[in-house]
DNA sequence: TGTTGTAAAATTGTCAACAATTTCCGCTTA
DNA sequence: TAAGCGGAAATTGTTGACAATTTTACAACA
């Protein structure tokens, strides 16, 4: 017997704080920016009350900051935010791709090839935005298959901490021409089942991203010599 | 000169949240328990508006569930969860421990070395309950020292949980007589800078905690043959 | 007896108004 | 001119009331 999917109706305050935070993340509330609740409110036809329920998860996702009595802003990452939310980031990565590595189930790496081929064509013909996307999206896909309930939600926020680091950039998305080929090899790793190398190629190419957002090394995590 | 503190008042839906967040973990409010809003607005002489902004904050922590137009309850954890929470704090832990050793400074294993010995102390007298906090405020403190904000913040979450988990057990907190032991022993590998036996030996330790508390074995990150 | 429809009760969702706090601006004063 | 001091304006924090939804209870009916 087939199973019925249940209904699953947007709440007002969900819906709010989905569109507060694409704007934050397409860059029209810059970091700094202060969030008033009155203005929030009437742009988007409802009550204060929904709007706080809002920005208190966005706070939550860690994308606004709150101060008492002062309301909400867009937080300003620093390089060492930067650093950070690649550190946070590199955990949670090395945990996903371990549990698809001991899982055994090669089918599981199809879906990530997928990416990696379309992200070899968007990189030849120049997309560079798509290429990022298509970054984000390996990442994503790689954590999500990992099945875990709780390191798929805590990467759901550094993603979106990710983005914001990203559109804290003026410049373009600095692409690296590696970018490709280092999601290509670590593919071959976590399908080779080298446990070691995989692990090492999720540190370098995090690492590397750090260098190329902050313009130095703020990461932590180097391999030992 | 001294450095004056500045002053943090707490915030009102802070404080509530933090009652609430007391009561289901010491087990007042057991899983599944509804939590009415008006009933906890009464109780606490506010009114729904901070109380409703509490309970939200709970949910973002996990320890509440959240049904659209039937409120919040305490969650309950399947042997699934535990699993998963356990997962989780294994790629928290992995890295902070990772951290510390790349850091060098052997100077910051002492508040561990402090926390193993009263660990032993009070094992030795069977003080069990005080044993399961200082188990726990050994993992806080090892994710803490590793002073990555990002780390910290998802850890505080899974730390809850884990005393959800705990707080589930009807029957007292089932300790192990390896537990000293273990912690002394991850304890040496990290100042030994043994980088793959430290991680290892979080991963027993983590896996063996899984084991007692659901009787089979769900952890997911066994070591390899 | 078991199911269906309906109304009452209880609970959550939303709103608008009031209180408290902070910020901003012009005035005074040395 | 610059610092200090109100007071007004703006913003957040909180409240109580009302609307919408869900649950519960109960009667009608096959």
């Amino acid at each position: 017997m087939e199973s019925l999917e249940p209904v699953n109706r947007q709440t007002t305050p969900g819906l709010i704080s989905a569109q507060i935070r694409a704007r934050i993340l397409d860059g029209t509330f810059p970091p700094g920016y202060q969030l008033g609740e009155a203005k929030l409110a009437e742009q988007m036809g409802v009550s204060r009350g929904p709007v706080r329920e809002a920005l208190q998860r966005l706070v939550q996702e860690g994308l606004l900051q709150y101060v008492k009595n002062r309301g909400a802003c867009v937080i300003s990452l620093g390089s060492e935010d930067v650093a950070d939310v690649y550190l946070a980031r590199g955990a949670i990565e090395r945990a996903a791709a371990l549990i698809l590595m001991r899982r055994g189930s090669s089918g599981e790496f199809d879906e990530l090839e997928e990416l990696v081929s379309r992200m070899s064509e968007v990189a030849d013909e120049g997309r560079w935005s798509e290429l990022a996307e298509l970054d984000l999206g390996f990442h994503e896909t790689l954590v999500r298959l990992a099945e875990s309930a709780r390191l798929t939600r805590m990467f759901t926020t550094l993603l979106a901490e990710t983005r914001m680091c990203l559109a804290g950039l003026e410049s373009a998305y600095p692409v690296r021409k590696e970018l490709v080929d280092e999601h290509r090899s670590l593919l071959a790793a976590m399908r080779g089942g080298d446990e070691t190398r995989a692990l090492e190629l999720v540190d370098n190419h995090l690492g590397d991203a750090v260098r190329d957002l902050t313009g130095s090394d703020g990461y932590r995590l180097r391999s030992n010599p």
